[in-house]
RNA sequence: GCCCUCGUAGCUCAGCAGGAUAGAGCAAUCGCCUCCUAAGCGAUAGGUCACAGGUUCGACUCCUGUCGAGGGCACCA
């Protein structure tokens, strides 16, 4: 509909233009308005205001010439100028009981659009190292990430969603050796868990894997693991260069094969978690791509040559350096250090590269705030690539700060302390979870009650969306129940029939759905989208209060009937785009 | 110290590229089920949009500064 009145407008702009009344070049796409008032009408437009200057007139007079120029039309009811200069179109009801029908044959396609013209968008979201279970944390970027990725589909966008998966580096190291020492405890040897090692159950749970199926053919003399290592940290040693020792001895005691079986085996393992877990959640993925594979097809080493051919790079203190400063980062950062070893900088720069590379019109990365700082760098390396940094965008989430009991939680994946993605969809169900982490805007610091989220009371609006859902599929069911027929032609209705307040305001509340969409798409922002639908849940569940759909008036019955089935659609396809179910019953 | 994000009702948040009297939900008070699911609806009350300047026809929205909250500033990933 605002598409309709956008193009009405437009067509007058350009009349206005051609004879000479507002210069050639101040026509642009007309900015139309739902007002807040009703008295101002359906839609407004500050197009005169805009221009007056440009038209050396005021904006009132502006505003006349531009009605006389609007075309006919059976959709406008009247236009208005207001106050300063404002423009008020009113709808016809026709224009509305158009809607039903129409809704109702798009079905789940009411809403979607061509606006993306079949672009190429990649987006990067979760991307967790598999260093143990996905904890609420990851829940948030995980929701808003597909969500993001759905909403670009809807209006048109070929979307391709990936995990950058971590899967070489140190981190992974600490994770396998940590493994192995919980094997060693299993075969009973004693030793000291590392401060720094990763001390959650699940740790356990793979190396009992391990001493199950392998028996004690992993096992060492404790004493000779931890001989010559440095102290760990309470006991006055350094408990990085105490794990990093730890690391370096088990692949010297096990020996390169024996070594990378324990470390594949823990990635597996907790890679399969991640992936049924995300899959349980309603977030699936395109592809899965393998930080190890840029290394080994030799993708890394091409972006530090491409930096070294472009004079990007300088040696100091045995380590090879990005001049990032020159792209405006803060300062220089390593890409292979002293030791020889490629940081994990350079494997992002080369994944980014690719990223590019395989020709994606528009790349998002969802990531946690805390890697803002880590934006300057990677534009800086994709600038200094000659590459187009303007395809990539960044969407930074804030983490949920987590509270049960009123009392705030601290998480770490190392202690093991933290509440899993896992443990919250049992506890709330999938369906909560995900509504509960879109509703806020990504940069909005979020707290997570779980108590509240826990308690499946009214409180979470998500009960109350999907029970507008259920409850008019209940009504079907009475008609069925009862043998009320009606007619199921929905252009085969009366509409003129809908005179209440209250279907007018639902009727309004159906047309703005294609522009919520669109507008959640286009900025990002899911939680557009789930404010809508609570909106017109509570048109529903006001209008069900007031008014009996199933009365003995056949005329009217029809009407009313279509109605609640078109509203029905569109709550459908808006819960279907939040990744959460349209219950037939609560 | 520098850099991000945020600061709107008692609490949790909206406010759509600045636009017409600041909006919801919880919580509070008061009403509504012989009637299609009360996981619902209605009403009342509650705000100097952190503070101070600036930009203009007009600022919660843009700019600057101050204060406050969270996060980030590794040869970690």
């Amino acid at each position: 509909m605002k598409k309709q009145i956008e193009q009405l407008v437009m067509t007058a702009l350009q009349q206005l233009a051609a004879t000479g009344v507002i210069p050639q070049d101040a026509v642009s796409r007309p900015k139309i308005e739902r007002t807040r008032d009703s008295k101002h009408g359906d839609f407004a437009t500050n197009a005169a205001m805009v221009l007056a200057k440009a038209a050396r007139t005021n904006p009132r007079e502006l505003a006349q010439l531009l009605l006389d120029e609007l075309p006919s039309t059976d959709l406008l009811e009247h236009c208005e100028i207001a106050a300063p200069g404002f423009i008020n179109f009113t709808l016809t009801s026709t224009a509305y009981h158009r809607l039903i029908p129409s809704i109702l044959s798009l079905s789940h396609r009411y809403g979607r659009s061509d606006l993306g013209n079949g672009k190429r968008v990649q987006v990067e979201f979760v991307s967790a190292n598999p260093t143990g279970p996905l904890h609420v944390g990851h829940g948030r970027g995980a929701a808003y990430g597909s969500v993001v990725a759905d909403l670009l589909k809807a209006v048109g966008f070929d979307v391709h969603r990936e995990y950058y998966v971590n899967d070489a580096g140190r981190q992974m190291d600490i994770l396998a050796t940590s493994i192995w020492l919980r094997y060693l405890e299993l075969c009973d040897e004693t030793l000291t868990f590392p401060a720094n090692g990763y001390k959650g159950d699940y740790v356990w749970d793979i190396a009992a894997t391990l001493h199950r199926d392998h028996g004690e053919a992993y096992q060492q003399d404790a004493l000779s693991v931890f001989e010559g290592i440095e102290e760990d940290e309470p006991d006055g040693g350094d408990k990085e260069a105490h794990i990093d020792g730890l690391i370096e001895r088990a692949k010297q005691l096990l020996g390169d094969n024996r070594y990378r079986f324990v470390f594949e085996l823990g990635l597996n393992i907790i890679l399969d978690d991640i992936r049924d877990d995300l899959s349980l959640f309603g977030v699936n993925y395109d592809e899965w791509y393998s930080e190890r594979s840029l290394t080994e097809s030799g993708a890394v080493n091409q972006a530090i040559e491409r930096l070294r051919n472009n004079n990007q790079l300088y040696e100091k203190a045995g380590a090879l350096w990005f001049r990032s400063t020159d792209f405006g980062d803060e300062k220089d950062r390593v890409v292979v250090r002293d030791n020889g070893q490629t940081t994990y900088f350079a494997s992002d720069i080369a994944y980014h590269m690719d990223k590019l590379e395989r020709g994606f019109d528009r790349v998002i990365d969802v990531w946690g705030a805390d890697h803002h700082g880590y934006i300057p760098r990677v534009k800086a390396a994709l600038t200094a690539l000659g590459d187009d940094t303007s395809k990539l965008d960044v969407l930074l989430v804030q983490f949920a700060i987590l509270y049960r009991g009123g009392e705030k939680l601290q998480m770490s994946t190392r202690s093991g302390q933290f509440v899993t993605l896992r443990e919250l969809r049992k506890e709330v169900g999938a369906d909560a979870a995900r509504f509960f982490y879109v509703m806020r805007k990504c940069e909005q610091h979020m707290d997570f009650d779980l108590d509240l989220a826990k308690s499946q009371s009214s409180d979470n609006p998500v009960y109350y969306v999907q029970y507008a859902h259920a409850r008019i599929c209940s009504v079907f069911q009475q008609a069925a129940e009862q043998k009320i027929p009606f007619e199921n032609d929905p252009s085969a209705v009366d509409y003129g029939r809908l005179s209440e307040s209250h279907e007018q305001a639902l009727l309004t509340s159906l047309a703005k759905y294609p522009e919520t969409v669109e507008s959640s798409a286009l900025s990002e922002e899911p939680h557009q989208l789930t404010h809508y639908l609570r909106e017109l849940a509570n048109d529903f569940h006001t209008y069900y209060n007031t008014h009996k759909f199933l009365v003995e008036d056949s005329a009217l019955r029809d009407a009313r009937l279509q109605l609640i089935l078109a509203t029905r659609q569109v709550l459908r396809n808006g819960l279907n785009l939040l990744g959460v179910s349209a219950p037939e019953k609560m």
